[in-house]
DNA sequence: GGGCTGCATTGCGTATTACGCATTGTTAAA
DNA sequence: TTTAACAATGCGTAATACGCAATGCAGCCC
């Protein structure tokens, strides 16, 4: 029933057509800053209001979706959020890490968090909060800035360059634009500029911040590569300025690293592509 | 289609049937401990593996569904993650308990009120007032005390064991304190008794005062936790001791465990790894 | 208030699609 | 090589998803 012609003549292995069709609303509502309407999205997804709305009423019926009462937009669902934490939950990177942090918490009294890329940066999947550490105000599932935080600076330097980097433009541009509309001193405010961010990132070996995007937090980020050489997440870790040591030789900066690079190691070893 | 007369269920609005037979598979992966072979995943979802099998090659195209390319057995793939991650993002906990606080009030007749982890403790955040209730003399921003609200009770027992507890005892020697000071005796008077009622909450499964922060009023407050394990706020009911049943078998500490637990798991909890 | 506008939602008939069955392909053991 | 267990795929038909147009349903302006 798809009117358009499909001119691509794959040798297509049997699905089921309706699945496809329905997917693109759900795509499209991953990448929606907001909630939509159905308008909106169907145009989106590119098919008629009343298509997308037997979409949408199944997916609603399912959790994968849910409709703000008040005003009909929809967005995603709770069911969502289960399939992603499962697959999360066995991802080897983020499992391996997790099991890892609380004794390196134990032996840097700071706190630390794993971060990984979603769709609008990096976002922070785990939270260890160290009991002497000063209370910072991050939750799980919150998206760090590319240019003003630790992680996103790890991130936005350590990216495989394939791939990945369309998504990274697109994102870095709107930063700047704002960077550059609040008249920010403190992040690179050209093109130019995250380009050199970049390379002394690389340098360093990690990412790094003191009083920028919090005042008075510092924080390191660095990054693990999985066996393809991708960043596979970044292990961060913050506290407050005054006692929170950012040199890179410093015990913790060093401390970071060999964590990183013990996973990033044991990640290349288990799994044999 | 047949519409076969439901009673009860959902009014069946008219949907799209492969969408909600496809996601059972997805929701079997979700559930398994381990990736699956076409055989079982079909079985676990109630049908053919020929019908099983045209979904899965629908879900791999979309990057929902990954098939380990040596054994040909399925697990949920990177898409499920992008949108999951997407969803967390946009989450927040207050604001889903929001939403739902209306129905409850309804159904419950009393008024009730949403507490989260504040600088001095537990902090009123919403507030529904019931018209048929008497009003209560709390307001927006007030921080309940720990040992003698049933909020307070709740955040005392619930709070994350690592972490948030060292933020917690300065703050309950300070009320130890001061409830010596004024000879109180309907609150713990030493450490130990703190424990114990701590002990005492978690089995209830909530937190509950009578006639105790305020004569005449009863409470109830059931904790609601995060995709990381952790308090994320506390769902407060409280009203007149003569018609507040505080009973732990009653219709409205049920109500309230009810609600509680679903927004947890909506919050990403379920996963018990 | 009454008509208007912009959406969301829902019947209806038909062309398309998904299902069951049986067959063929593929990998691993005997 | 044979055997076996499972995965993948043609085929015909019954079931379903699609487009269209009608109906709800708010808010808004005159």
């Amino acid at each position: 029933m798809d009117a358009t012609p499909s001119p691509i003549t794959d040798k297509e292995r049997a699905g089921i057509q309706s699945v496809e069709v329905g997917f693109t609303l759900l795509d499209v509502l991953a990448h929606a800053p907001a909630p939509l309407m159905l308008r909106d999205l169907a145009a989106s997804a590119q098919m008629s209001a009343a298509k997308a709305h037997r979409y949408l009423v199944s997916f609603q019926r399912l959790g994968l979706v849910v409709q703000d009462t008040a005003n009909t937009r929809y967005e995603l669902g709770p069911a969502t959020l289960r399939l992603g934490l499962s697959t999360l939950s066995r991802l080897d990177a983020v499992k391996m890490a997790r099991e890892r942090l609380p004794a390196l918490m134990e032996e840097l009294g700071h706190t630390l968090a794993l971060a990984v890329w979603g769709n609008r940066g990096p976002t922070i999947v785990h939270w260890q909060e160290s009991p002497l550490a000063v209370s910072v105000n991050l939750r799980l599932g919150d998206v760090m800035p590319l240019l003003s935080s630790a992680t996103g600076r790890c991130f936005t330097a350590f990216l495989a360059p394939v791939g990945q980097l369309d998504k990274l433009t697109p994102l870095l541009k709107e930063e700047l634009a704002l960077a550059h509309k609040l008249g920010r001193t403190d992040v690179p405010a050209t093109l130019a500029a995250v380009r050199s961010l970049q390379t002394e990132t690389r340098q360093q070996g990690l990412g790094r911040v003191k009083n920028v995007l919090l005042p008075g937090i510092s924080g390191l980020c660095a990054p693990v590569f999985d066996a393809d050489q991708h960043l596979a997440l970044g292990v961060v870790a913050l506290g407050s300025s005054a006692s929170f040591d950012t040199a890179l030789d410093g015990p913790l900066a060093q401390a970071l690293l060999r964590m990183s690079r013990q996973l990033s190691q044991d990640l290349g070893h288990s799994r044999i592509v």
